[in-house]
DNA sequence: CGGTTTTGACCTGCGC
DNA sequence: GCGCAGGTCAAAACCG
């Protein structure tokens, strides 16, 4: 009698087992297709770099007479930053070293840029990034029309980390979030996270959550999915028109950028927040 | 009522 | 020195 109660625990621990096996390999799965639509916004914007720099060989010379900053060059042309990036946020920064002035230099910690695509018709200037922001400025700005929008963080008084929001001139779609300095606190959705309730975080809603660390790669984001369910994301995130097939994706940038990602703190810490709070959230 | 957003004014740096 | 443009301030409006 004792051997039948143990047997039928045992095949139901089993068959707990083996489905929360199915269900973190169904996550994986998702999470590598999440990977590979990355990859594949990237080549969509390189090849929209490419193909904009083949019809203006010499526009990138003269973009108006007056160039105030270095920046100006450096934050408009999103798509250079990404394709000469090569996958690296790092050439950008290099870039405003190579003819910034040093107090600039002191000042500018470290500055890091994402790209979000969001709804067109989202008119919204807001990036779910998991931290909290308060507005203190929009302005309109010379080479986009689009109005750029200020925040400071505002989680921590002293956190003296700014981010600057507006949508891309090339693609109304995507939002360009720069962000200037490090945050001197934890990701208030994963403190949120680990007390048991996370706010925003959940895989299947992806991310509000984009890696900010100038050392990883530029981040391109599909917001556009407002909700897709939780658990049969088909994962056809990419709405814009395909320049190439996920399959040409070469592996080697795949495994460069699921490197670069895992290695980024900031991304780890979203992450997980996200699959413990998604956990927690199933059980 | 406190926190956030809006928005015009102001400050600052840069090119001419 | 002047004008322009980006960035920030701060008062008023808004919102939960």
């Amino acid at each position: 009698m004792n051997d039948a109660i143990c047997v039928a625990i045992f095949q139901s621990n089993t068959g707990f087992l083996e489905e929360e096996l199915k269900r973190v390999t169904a996550e994986n799965k998702k999470l590598a297709e999440m990977l590979s639509v990355v990859c594949e916004n990237y080549n969509t914007l390189r090849n929209h770099l490419m193909e904009y720099m083949r019809k203006n060989p010499e526009k990138e010379l003269s973009p108006s007479s007056k160039k105030r900053k270095s920046e100006s060059s450096n934050n408009n042309c999103d798509p250079v930053a990404l394709a000469s990036n090569n996958g690296n946020s790092e050439s950008s920064s290099t870039d405003e070293e190579s003819c910034k002035k040093p107090r600039e230099e002191t000042i500018k910690a470290k500055t890091s840029r994402v790209y979000v695509r969001t709804e067109a018709s989202d008119t919204s200037l807001i990036v779910k990034d998991g931290y909290q922001w308060r507005k203190y400025g929009q302005k309109v700005t010379r080479d986009n029309p689009s109005p750029r929008a200020y925040f400071k963080c505002s989680f921590a008084p002293s956190c003296p980390v700014k981010k600057k929001v507006q949508r891309s001139v090339e693609d109304q779609s995507v939002l360009v979030a720069t962000y200037e300095g490090e945050h001197n606190h934890p990701l208030p959705s994963q403190m949120e996270a680990t007390s048991g309730s996370n706010r925003c975080m959940t895989i299947g809603s992806v991310p509000c959550s984009a890696s900010v660390s100038s050392s990883a790669p530029t981040v391109t984001l599909d917001l556009t999915k407002s909700k897709p369910n939780n658990n049969n994301n088909d994962s056809k995130i990419a709405t814009k028109p395909k320049a190439n097939s996920p399959e040409q994706v070469p592996n080697v940038l795949v495994e460069q950028m699921a490197s670069s990602l895992t290695k980024d703190p900031n991304f780890r810490a979203a992450l997980v927040a996200a699959l413990s709070g998604r956990l927690m959230h199933n059980n």
